[in-house]
DNA sequence: AATCCGGGGCG
DNA sequence: CGCCCAGGATT
């Protein structure tokens, strides 16, 4: 075999000096995090419950450590085990979510624990490609489960670390169009030693010192490695599209109380807040106004105090209107769909939404 | 490849 | 106020 084969093959294996000087850093700086084992036991090699890391992951996506800590938190108390959470009533671990956003997460992770806990007797399995085949579970999730809880060589990239490889190799093509090349850089850095510190560690780098707007480049540990910085454009990088206009949307949601009990009603299992617990409301949605037809015949107040909540892809102005008599037959009522009476001092147990749980603040004041 | 899906925190 | 965030499922 020619000598600059060997070379050339030699070389390919070598460390990446970055995930070298990543590592380093990693190890003096590493967050302190709910989901994380403590240096101490990290540096002896301590894996992490992969329950833990699985929920974490899920709860983290698309959401700041900051919001997901307390649910973290709450989640692992009272379900301390996968069999723990595939064994709750879907209903208390979909209210446990309420606040958290993109309820899909929360229908998945309770399909996700059962099939964990039925088809695989309580055990995550602990390759990416097993776990890719679990629900919620996409390409991102289980490569980072594979690397932190089992120490497999995958290379996770979310947003952090996109923006770190971007900024690294100064990758201009726009996201997503760059997932390709920047999953490449990442994995031929990847240290077959440490997978799981190696990921976290590019992850914490993005979140503290490789952030979007005025990354702080002096302190940064791989700094001297750094194309865009070079350059001059790292807070530019990476590209991403342009963001559509956002609709703003109008709509109302009604408050029916009779004998200290309010009227709640659970919506679809698919679609917008899907499955949660909710005040009835007039059908409105990303696409259209709601049509403001009350569900009962009778007096009603408008509240002048309307909601106004932002979602991803619409904004939305909801009124309230407060129902006002005559007394209504509590039977009747019941035929709306997945309609329920709750205690109104036990309101904020119910579940809601954040745009029904404001609603209802508002209500409460008004009634 | 696009679109749908929450909510909060930050400059 | 706009931007961002440990993305996945669906079409």
């Amino acid at each position: 075999m020619p000598v600059e084969c060997r070379e050339k093959i030699v070389d390919e294996r070598a460390p990446s000096p970055i995930a070298a000087a990543l590592l380093d850093h990693y190890d003096t700086h590493a967050r302190t995090l709910a989901w994380r084992v403590p240096p101490q036991q990290r540096k002896a090699g301590v894996l992490p419950d992969p329950y833990r890391v699985w929920l974490s992951e899920v709860m983290l996506q698309q959401t700041t450590v900051a919001a997901v800590t307390g649910f973290f938190n709450a989640f692992t108390s009272r379900w301390p085990t996968v069999e723990a959470l595939a064994a709750a009533p879907a209903e208390d671990v979909l209210a446990a979510w309420a606040g958290l956003g993109y309820y899909a997460r929360a229908r998945n992770l309770i399909a996700c624990a059962r099939a964990v806990a039925l088809d695989h007797a309580g055990r995550f399995p602990d390759t990416e490609a097993g776990l890719r085949l679990l629900p919620g579970i996409g390409d991102y999730t289980a490569a980072s489960v594979a690397a932190i809880a089992f120490n497999r060589p995958a290379a996770v990239v979310d947003a952090n670390v996109e923006r770190v490889t971007a900024r690294l190799f100064a990758i201009e093509t726009p996201l997503p169009g760059a997932r390709p090349q920047i999953r490449q850089k990442v994995a031929h850095m990847l240290p077959p030693d440490r997978p799981g510190d190696y990921a976290q560690a590019m992850m914490d780098l993005g979140a503290t010192v490789c952030t979007p707007r005025n990354p702080s480049c002096l302190l940064c540990p791989v700094a001297e490695f750094c194309e865009a910085r070079v350059c001059g454009i790292a807070e530019s990088l990476p590209v991403k599209p342009p963001k559509k206009a956002r609709p703003q949307r109008t709509g109302t949601a009604y408050w029916i109380e009779l004998d200290g009990q309010v009227l709640l009603v659970q919506r679809e299992g698919k679609g917008m807040l899907g499955g949660m617990r909710a005040l009835p409301d007039d059908g409105w949605s990303a696409r259209r106004n709601g049509n403001a037809i009350e569900p009962v015949a009778g007096q009603w107040t408008q509240v002048g105090a309307a909601v106004a909540h932002v979602f991803t892809h619409f904004s939305l102005t909801l009124s309230l209107a407060l129902y006002r008599g005559p007394q209504i037959d509590k039977v009747a009522i019941e035929n709306l769909s997945g309609a329920c009476w709750w205690p109104v001092e036990r309101i904020e147990e119910a579940g809601l939404p954040t745009l029904f749980a404001k609603a209802a603040r508002i209500a409460i004041q008004h009634r």
